[in-house]
DNA sequence: CGGTCATGTGACTGGACGGTCACATTTTAG
DNA sequence: CTAAAATGTGACCGTCCAGTCACATGACCG
C-alpha cells in the first residue's frame, strides 16, 4: 500500500528505507517504532518519507508483507500436498522451516515475535485480522485428518493441541535461537527430533 | 520501594491508587502506561502521586511485588514438599494453581502476561532479573529429579523441556481463559488433564 | 527558454509523556 | 494560637512523537 512515488524512486534508496524500517520495527514494537528515527538513519526527509507512505501502519504493513512472501518461500515446499505425509512428518517439515527462515532473516523474525508478542493491542487485531484463526483452523484440519488416519490418538481436544502446537512452535524457535544457536545446523536438528519425539509419545519413563 | 508518605495516607486512597494502577498496567505495558491517566483516574494531582512513588518504574515494580505474594499464595501449597509428589502430578497442582491464580485475579494475571510479552525491552531485564533463569532452573532440577525416579525417560535435553514446560504453561492459560473460561469449572479439570496425559505420553496413536 | 509535474525538504502543529517545583492547604504539636 | 511539618496541587519543563504544509529543487517536454 506504498503510495506510486515509492515505486519510482531509484531502487536503492527504496532498498535503504526498507532496511532501516526492518531494522527499527525489529527493535521496537509498533507503537514504539519511531518514524523519526527511520528517516533520521536513512538520511532523508520527514516529508519525503510521507511521500512514499500514507502514514506508520502503511509502512509496518508494507513491510509484513515482505515478511510474508519471504517466509512463504519456506513453507510453500513443505505445504505442497500436505494429506500425503505422516502428521509429525508434517509438524517437523514445518518447525524445521520455521527455524531456518528465522535464522535466515533474524530481523524479519524478530518483528513476527514483536507482532505476535503485542497481541491485544489495535495493531495487532487490525493487522491479524482472521489470520489467527486461519492458523488455527488449518492445524485442527491437520489434526483431525492425523486422528482419522490413525496418526494421533483419537479423543483428544483437538482446539488445545492446535493451539499448543503454534505455541509450542514458538517455544521451540526461541529455545533454539536464545539457548543453542551459535552452534547451529548440528544441534538443530537434535533438537526438533527431540520435540517431535516428545509430541509422539511424551515424557513419561514408561516403555516406548 | 514507595516513599514513606504512601503508607501514611488513608488506606482508602492507597487502595484506590494502586486499583487504578493495577488497571492501568493491566491495559498497557509498561512503556505505554500513562501516570497521568492514573492520577486522572483515581482523582489526584500528579505531584501527589509522585510524593509516593519515586517514578513509574517505583510504582511499577510495588505492583509487581503485590502479584508476587498473592501468587505465592496459590503456588505455595503445591510446593511444600515437592520432592514426594509424582513429577507429573506436581506440574498438574502447578499449571492449576496458576490457572486459578489467573481467573481470580485477572488483572494481575494480565499485567504478568504484559511483562512476559515485553522479553528484551529494558524494563524486563531490569525487573526481571535472573528470576528467568531460576524458573528455568527449577524445572530442570524438578525433571532431573524425574528421571532418577524413572517418571520421566532418560536421554532428554533437560534444558529444552524445561523451557518448553514453561511456555506450554502460559499457553494452556490462555487457551483457557481464552477460549472456554466461560463455563469454568466443568472444563477446566479436563483441560488440564488432557494436557497433562499429552506431556505423559504423547499425541501418537500407538497404544498407551 | 518556459512551464508543468514529480520529488525533496524541514520547520511547524498539536498532543502526549514523565517528572519538577513553587506554592497552597491541612495536620500536628508545643 | 502559632509555628513547623506533612501533604496536596497543577502549571510548567524538556522531550519525543506522527503527521502537515508551504516552499525548493530538479526532470522532462514543447
Amino acid at each position: 500500500m506504498p503510495k506510486e512515488t515509492f515505486f519510482n524512486i531509484p531502487a536503492e534508496k527504496r532498498d535503504a528505507i526498507c532496511e532501516a524500517a526492518v531494522a527499527e520495527f525489529a527493535a521496537h514494537p509498533f507503537n514504539q517504532a519511531s518514524i523519526n528515527r527511520i528517516v533520521a538513519n536513512v538520511g532523508i526527509a520527514k516529508g519525503s518519507f510521507y511521500q512514499y507512505f500514507e502514514n506508520k501502519k502503511d509502512l509496518f504493513l508494507y513491510l509484513l508483507q515482505l515478511i510474508g512472501e519471504a517466509k512463504l518461500n519456506y513453507l510453500a515446499p513443505v505445504m505442497q500436498n500436505p494429506e500425503q505425509y505422516d502428521f509429525f512428518i508434517l509438524l517437523r517439515e514445518m518447525y524445521l522451516s520455521g527455524i531456518q527462515f528465522a535464522v535466515e532473516h533474524p530481523q524479519y523474525a524478530a518483528i513476527s515475535k514483536k507482532l505476535l508478542a503485542s497481541k491485544g493491542m489495535p495493531i495487532y487485531e487490525e493487522v491479524m485480522g482472521d489470520n489467527v484463526a486461519t492458523a488455527q483452523t488449518l492445524f485442527e484440519t491437520l489434526l483431525t485428518n492425523a486422528i482419522t488416519k490413525g496418526e494421533v490418538r483419537d479423543g483428544i481436544d483437538v482446539a488445545l493441541f492446535a493451539y499448543l502446537i503454534v505455541a509450542t512452535n514458538t517455544a521451540v524457535l526461541e529455545y533454539y535461537t536464545e539457548q543453542i544457536a551459535p552452534d547451529y545446523g548440528h544441534k538443530l536438528m537434535a533438537t526438533i527430533d527431540q520435540f517431535i519425539d516428545f509430541l509422539r509419545h511424551g515424557l513419561s519413563g514408561a516403555p516406548q
